[in-house]
RNA sequence: GCCGAAGUGGCGGAAUUGGCAGACGCGACGGUCUCAAACACCGUUGGGCGCUUCAGCCCGUGCCGGUUCGAGUCCGGCCUUCGGCACCA
């Protein structure tokens, strides 16, 4: 008697074995080709949530996969560990950031052991370490050598009653999430990253296997417009640079009858004019409140203000008004717009609100300047009111007026990108500190590379008003300047998170190497990564920070190649039973460990990768279980009970179930490749259906019967890994099942002798009729004709035109 | 607001380039087994009309329009929902 599926005595045993053969590890004896499969690393939140195993179970399974397809997988884990969190929890509860930290990553890694995820534990990494963030800095240090790091005024939220710097999201409609006090934006000298130096390379996305949504949302990022920088003169005594602009249109300058400038241009406060000198303050106080997304709307009204002073258009000679309003960015060009109200909407919405001259330089049909927006026309056909210009085609305009604003010098062509060079400061504690040292004599200097790691000091205090508490500590603030010796102060700012993960994967390949990042002999046989996994909301900014990484390391000398990732899967968001975000405050959160106590960790698995496609995320509900189970425990009883013996069988039965098995290592391979887990699981219920309906009518050859059990027990293997193990060793099969050969798919055992083809009159399917499958169009005609049913709809009418899909369709119009 | 996606039965979803809409599963209903329950198994299941002998017919993939022999799929215009927007990771 065969005893039942029971996933609670058999999963922790073969986890158990699995963990003391090592059989996760990564093999190095390198004789098969090498595959790395990389999926996010979590932050250490402390719970192992539905979401981790969205993102990890079919990751595994895709690692699997590959494995058992002949590769050597390097498939690796590890924990994100640094960022804001850690500090909240220090904060408000009064814990170490470092203790709560390395206690939820502790509490993490036993709940992923449990995921029966082939990790490789051996080469786990935690960037919190010492001996992680060592090679952070010493990146930092590299980068500032290659010219890619230095130090600038940015805007960073500050809470006035806190008296801190809040992340963005700590901000929540103006206000501090935690006084309430409304945040203003103060400039503080931070430091930067160069990736606008990459902005074009980063655009090209060539011999990449990458969705197209993120490639679209990366180059929509970076953003490149090509067009002109042009210097217009300020009429300002004590002014003598000339205020510069960036524009799409040079050829509307004729156009241009005032300027705008953001509230935080450095030019700002030294062209005001005494009597604009309240109203501009004012304006400019009130910018600092307002965020960026509200800026940007268009459908907000235009404010601004005039600063008093004018400037020259260098084209016209006229004088212009100078404005400042906060639709213009200081983040964006040069921060400064000419307006022509007349070719843009913007512009026109704010001369018209404000009472400004609007001069069309195109000719147009209707031109009316006193409607509202529609007017603004943005087309033209050729210029008028431009001086030498008038009649120029459209087409034309902008070269000639480009060429002579480089003859006259009073511009030159420009291409500029909405993507800001990447901010990597953080005034915060739980980070990695900037290896840089502030000396009065030397200047900013870098920690010489033998002195790394900088460690973050500890058991430090986190006072409720004030600064990061790098900056209370004295005894790590001041040191010798390394290259004067005397008295200097630490940089006490810590690095962006991000840049703990834009190299994360290039450790994995050698963690554990204390004299460099990584040996060359590991990148060589590792890198790039083959597949990365991880949420669709790292589809910008880790994607773009993390190809800028390695395009500098490449430029470095240290990687090869061009870019990081070869190929990419985002997957979807799960989201609760109610379609919401799981959330502890919404009451819809589904816990895994429940799940898995319930029904196992292989059907939980299964169940999240049944559920739908992979990229697509969306609500995750446990009511559809039962079918997950019911599946399980029909796999288990085909392969533990065989048809009764005696059984000599059909042969042509056998031949139909070997066929059945053929199609289904067809399908389930190609949705491997494609990531398509739920068709897989679909296909290989129906296999197993298969199987025990043909037990059930008990007229199968016993091989048949065994080579199609143990190709579902293969192809199931990497969805389902313990069951799979249990019951390869159950049918004599030699340990263990994730060692062994993906199936081959074999066309010839496939083979269908006949196919169903639909018969349409004018488009509709009037008649079905099974035919061999060679059929060719004039016999299927025939036939298809010959049938009453499809008589009546033609009612022997000669047809018109008779469409033919081999294998699928006949369509005759009458 | 800007950028990127997605809308298909009561529910999750399937339909590789335009070619039989609803695979697979949940739920529901009916049945087998059982003293009963659980487990398991079998059948039906988009909506409407028809089914007294035969069984078929119409509608249907967010909404409006278009292209085509043929549209869930392509085009134009809307509506709704979701992801990202640079200090959450």
């Amino acid at each position: 008697m065969p005893d039942r599926y029971e996933p609670h005595t058999i999963e922790p045993k073969w986890r158990e074995r699995w963990r003391a053969d090592g059989i996760d590890h990564t093999p190095d004896d390198h004789e098969r080709p090498a595959w790395y499969a990389l999926t996010m690393f979590p932050y250490p939140s402390g719970d192992l949530h539905t979401g981790h195993w969205y993102a990890m179970a079919p990751s595994d399974a895709a690692a699997r996969f590959r494995r058992m397809q002949g590769y050597d997988v390097l498939f690796p884990i590890g924990f994100d560990a640094f960022g804001l969190p850690a500090e909240n929890a220090a904060i408000q509860r009064s814990v170490d950031p470092k203790a709560w930290t390395y206690g939820n990553i502790e509490r993490m890694r036993e709940q992923l052991h449990t995921m029966g995820a082939s990790f490789d534990w051996k080469r786990e990494i935690v960037t919190c370490d010492p001996e992680y963030y060592r090679w952070t800095q010493w990146w930092f240090l590299k980068l500032y050598e290659q010219g890619l790091a230095y130090r600038a005024e940015a805007a960073a939220n500050w809470c006035p009653g806190c008296q801190t710097v809040l992340a963005n999201e700590q901000v929540l409609d103006g206000r501090c999430e935690r006084s309430d006090d409304i945040v203003e934006r103060r400039f503080l000298t931070q430091w930067f990253f160069r990736i606008t130096d990459y902005a074009e390379e980063l655009l090209d996305f060539r011999g990449l296997d990458w969705p197209e949504r993120i490639t679209t949302m990366q180059r929509n990022w970076i953003g490149r417009s090509e067009g002109a920088s042009l210097h217009f003169p300020v009429d300002i005594a004590g002014v003598d640079e000339p205020l510069t602009i960036f524009t799409t249109r040079p050829d509307t300058v004729y156009g241009a009858t005032f300027m705008v400038l953001a509230p935080e241009h450095q030019l700002v406060e030294r062209i005001t004019s005494d009597g604009q000198r309240t109203a501009i303050a004012e304006y400019v106080a009130a910018t600092a409140r307002t965020p960026e997304i509200e800026r940007l709307s268009t459908e907000r009204a235009k404010t601004g203000v005039f600063t008093g002073a004018w400037a020259v258009n260098p084209f016209t000679g006229t004088r212009i008004p100078i404005w400042i309003a906060d639709y213009v960015l200081v983040t964006y060009g040069t921060g400064a717009i000419m307006a022509v109200p007349a070719h843009d909407e913007r512009d026109f919405a704010f001369a018209r609100d404000h009472g400004l001259e609007i001069t069309p330089v195109f000719d147009h049909d209707e031109v009316d300047v006193t409607a509202p927006l529609a007017a603004a026309f943005t087309d033209g056909r050729a210029m008028i009111n431009s001086g030498p210009f008038d009649g120029t085609p459209a087409s034309e305009a902008i070269a000639a007026v480009l060429a002579h604003a480089e003859a006259e010098g009073t511009g030159e062509r420009a291409v500029t990108y909405r993507l800001r060079d990447w901010l990597i400061s953080r005034q915060r504690y739980w980070g990695t500190p900037i290896p840089m040292i502030h000396c009065e004599a030397c200047g900013v200097t870098p920690v010489p590379e033998r002195e790394l790691p900088v460690l973050l000091p500890e058991n430090v205090q986190f006072t409720p008003a004030g600064q990061s508490p790098l900056t209370q500590i004295a005894e790590w603030v001041n040191v010798d300047c390394p290259a004067c010796g005397r008295r200097a102060r630490r940089e006490t700012d810590t690095l962006d998170t991000f840049m703990c993960s834009s190299w994360y994967q290039m450790r994995y390949v050698d963690p554990d190497n204390p004299d460099r990042p990584f040996s060359h002999e590991a990148a060589q046989r590792w890198l790039p990564v083959d597949l990365y996994t991880g949420g669709a909301e790292h589809a910008v900014m880790h994607l773009l920070y993390t190809r800028f990484f390695w395009k500098a390391a490449r430029d470095m000398g240290v990687v090869e190649g061009d870019e990081p990732m070869q190929r990419l899967f985002n997957q979807g968001v799960i989201v609760g039973p109610d379609g919401n975000r799981m959330s502890k405050s919404r009451g819809n959160v589904v816990a895994p460990d429940e799940q898995v106590e319930r029904h196992g960790v292989d059907a939980f698995r299964c169940q999240l990768m049944f559920i739908g496609p992979w990229d697509q995320g969306g609500p995750y509900n446990p009511s559809g279980m039962p079918g997950i189970v019911r599946w399980l425990n029909r796999l288990w009883s085909v392969a533990v009970e065989p048809p009764h013996a005696g059984a000599d069988g059909d042969a042509a039965a056998g031949r139909e179930l070997l066929a059945a098995t053929q199609r289904t290592v067809r399908d389930v391979t190609s949705d491997f490749e494609g990531f398509r887990f739920n068709t897989a699981i679909a296909r290989l219920m129906e296999l197993t259906t298969a199987l025990a309906r043909a037990r059930e009518a008990g007229a199968v050859e016993a091989d048949a019967w065994e080579r199609s059990v143990e190709t579902l027990i293969l192809l199931t293997a990497p969805l389902a890994p313990h069951i799979t193990e249990e019951l390869w060793g159950r049918c004599g099969k030699p340990y263990s099942v994730h060692r062994q050969a993906w199936p081959e798919f074999d066309e010839s055992l496939a083979a269908e002798e006949t196919v169903e083809i639909a018969i349409q009159v004018n488009g509709k399917v009037r008649e079905r009729l099974t035919l061999p499958v060679d059929t060719g169009e004039d016999a299927a005609r025939t036939r298809a004709l010959a049938s009453a049913r499809v008589r009546a709809w033609t009612e022997d009418k000669a047809p018109r035109r008779v469409i033919y899909v081999p294998g699928k369709l006949l369509n005759i119009v009458v």
